[in-house]
DNA sequence: TATCATTTTTACCGTTTGGTCAAATATCTT
DNA sequence: AAGATATTTGACCAAACGGTAAAAATGATA
């Protein structure tokens, strides 16, 4: 008989990873949340990842295959944090009260995840060569779902009419800009690099553009 | 006697260039654009900027030095064009022509020059390295000049009160989303990659949000 | 056409980079 | 402690990349 191999092996936890592998595996993809986010996929290097894991490169490569599946790795994670602002989105309740707290939740992931966002960015500026199928399918299913909800709003004349797809794009990109664009705001307001006040500001402005009303119609009194 | 140098040297024109050095400079500033705003700095190969200018590598570098010299003049040739916009807002005029125009001045600029919009994206997501002087300097002088127009329409009630300089960053925001982040409004609005019809639907949009009221306070009739 | 400056090409170099391999070490189970 | 497995390391490699040197070819001027 061939057969009757010993199943016997290293202790793993429920997903067949070793203590060690889910220590280290965590502590690559935090470091490789660095490097990315700051320089970009063709502008990260492994030796820079394995160094801001105190790791050699050989053993950062001991536990993924490659570059890209560290940055695939990455991303994937990325993508349910990036939808749940839009998912706690309902359908019941006041239009202020829903888009006022999705705003809020947006804008407070991008002050949370700076580096998420800009990882984000970067690989929709780059073509979004790995999560075009995300773009297309889940993305785009689940706004379709919320315009939806937004449409009926217009319908129901307690919102302006005009294509719901495209305020959701405004809050993302008014948004994501403050993680994404933080050096141009920061040097522009002329803050420091840790000061991240700006978020404050930010919120204030935008429950105004998106809530109230920005301009007054009527001349000065 | 040492002098007497004679001056005659090949034609120069104005600027002391030739007639094929301006040639090939704009080809291969033109090929740089391309390459560069696809793959940014990291992910652009000087090959690739030499093979689409039908030129080869050495001859490329015999006009440019290095492939930051291509990518410094980009940048420097794009922030006046980048500018431009905001620069042409007056402060005499009614908030709503002058913010309406500025955000369709800024909007057609995305449309215009898609390209130059990602080669900045690009820029400020990688920490500004080349333009954290002209982001210090220009562009927060030209915003602290602008943002005193908004300012005083505030105080004169035409506006609502908020920080201006934050609206500013909205309207950067929202209208080069539409260039940078290109992909994903196309896969999302379910497009073909040639399509740029959400331009225009993005005006409609723009236009409530910013001069009308998008949300309406009472509620439905 | 002869001459000189400009432009282009060919061949090449040193470095960096993503990735491999086999040996060495640590860890876990019995 | 022994044996099996999992982890780590150092040495190394091929390809890609930014850039150079010098000769060859082209263009302009007289």
């Amino acid at each position: 008989m061939s057969g009757n191999v010993k199943p016997r092996a290293t202790e793993r936890s429920a997903g067949g990873k070793t203590r060690i592998q889910k220590e280290n595996e965590t502590r690559i993809l935090r470091a490789a949340l660095d490097v990315f986010s700051e320089s970009g996929f063709h502008g990260a290097t492994l030796d820079r990842i394995a160094s801001q894991a105190s790791m050699s490169k050989p053993n950062l490569l001991y536990y993924f295959k490659s570059k890209e599946e560290i940055h695939v790795a990455l991303l994937t994670d990325l993508l349910d944090v990036w939808l749940a602002p839009l998912r706690e989105m309902r359908s019941d309740g006041d239009p202020i009260d829903e888009i006022g707290s999705y705003i809020r939740r947006k804008l407070e992931s991008s002050r949370s995840f700076p580096r998420e966002s800009r990882l984000f960015a970067n690989e929709i500026l780059a073509g979004a060569p790995h999560i075009s199928a995300f773009l297309q399918t889940e993305l785009k299913q689940l706004v379709e779902e919320k315009a939806a909800i937004l449409q009926r709003w217009i319908d129901e004349g307690r919102m302006a009419p005009c294509d719901p797809r495209h305020v959701l794009f405004a809050i993302w990109s008014t948004t994501q800009h403050y993680a994404d664009f933080s050096v141009q705001v920061r040097h522009v307001l002329g803050l420091s690099p840790g000061d991240k006040s700006y978020y404050d500001e930010a919120i204030n402005m935008l429950e105004t553009l998106f809530l109230g009303q920005l301009i007054s119609q009527s001349g000065p009194g």
